[in-house]
DNA sequence: GTTCAAAGCTAATGATATTAGTTTTTGGAG
DNA sequence: CTCCAAAAACTAATATCATTAGCTTTGAAC
């Protein structure tokens, strides 16, 4: 092992994590973390080929993140809207703690940051028995997907700074997917 | 009128959405804009302040397009539920046929781009009438923004390439909503 | 025809991502 | 103990950006 490493790929992405969360999206150079790494900047091409992937790694660790905090809910007690409500709450209070990274992760203006969708897809598949209870096996995909959309979608518009006319936005998060759920469920 | 302008603030404005659209955002460049209008790069600072607040007029046109798509479907005839759905179908039309630009508006991972929220805020405060028909005054500003959520997320995560599992994407959006508003109407 | 201000241009700067080629380091072979 | 090879980092250079400063061209009004 000639010349020990001063870095490795994980601590490029964590530092690179950090700081986006940090400075936010725009402050993200290859110099800047290299500086913070105590490297010079070509130094990280070792570690990865581009930029672009650099940012597909973050994406990828957000999603992990996210999910890492949600499935473990999935063997929670009590009924299926119970949990679902669980689910729903660890999945805002993720993107709350990450607004930046989550963010980019959805945000993919630009196509080549996005992770695999068929993987995060297939990540989902096991809420789909939890809708299936409420609404049954035929309808669970629609369903799962609406939920999705309405919980996304929520988080999103939040950190957009796109509520608020002020009034109380957990109440309406909570509100709005009892009603979700309930509508399904006649 | 001393030499007259070969571009104008529109043209510029017009030819960002169009190149935005058709090359995807990471593509444009003032460089690359200047080219399409015949001009030199330096020529488009005459009529803009800088790349950021060219885009953030892009997110403008962009949101008063989807509002001119949309609100004219306010005054139709029909119940509350089946005006929803029109307006939510037209909502994601226009979403569909600009995909790119209507991500970059909702994206804002760089805070910068965003039209004042406030005032789109207040854009939409018409449709909570709408809603109110449906779960009473009370309720209609949480409703309201269930609502968004759901609309949003949905199409946001059609264009994320999020939803590729197979099944009926049109049908799963008409369920989630009808399901939505029939749960906030019990 | 002269004037003048608007509109465009050239040239330059500093930041950026990225590539090519060189130097430094050090564990292990002799 | 010395030396070597290769891994890891470095320096130097390029092309592309956005942006600024300052010069040149244009054409309508007088």
């Amino acid at each position: 092992m000639p010349y020990p490493a001063q870095i490795n790929r994980e601590v490029i992405l964590t530092a690179a994590c950090e700081l986006i969360e940090s400075e936010g999206m725009a402050h993200l150079s290859l110099n800047q973390l290299a500086k913070i790494l105590g490297v010079k900047t070509p130094s990280l091409y070792r570690y990865m080929d581009s930029k672009t992937a650099l940012l597909r790694a973050v994406n990828e660790t957000t999603f992990k993140g996210l999910f890492a905090a949600i499935t473990p809910l999935l063997d929670t007690p009590g009924d299926a809207p119970l949990r679902i409500m669980g689910i729903a709450n660890a999945y805002r209070a993720y993107a709350h703690q990450h607004p930046v990274t989550y963010g980019l992760a959805y945000t993919n203006t630009i196509a080549e940051l996005r992770p695999d969708p068929a993987e995060q897809e297939r990540a989902v598949i096991p809420f789909q028995a939890l809708m299936a209870e409420i609404c049954g096996e035929a309808d669970s995909l629609p369903a799962l997907r609406g939920l999705l959309a309405l919980i996304h979608g929520f988080v999103m518009l939040e950190l957009a700074g796109q509520l608020q006319r002020g009034g109380d936005l957990d109440a309406a998060y909570t509100q709005s997917i009892r009603a979700y759920l309930a509508g399904w469920g006649k």
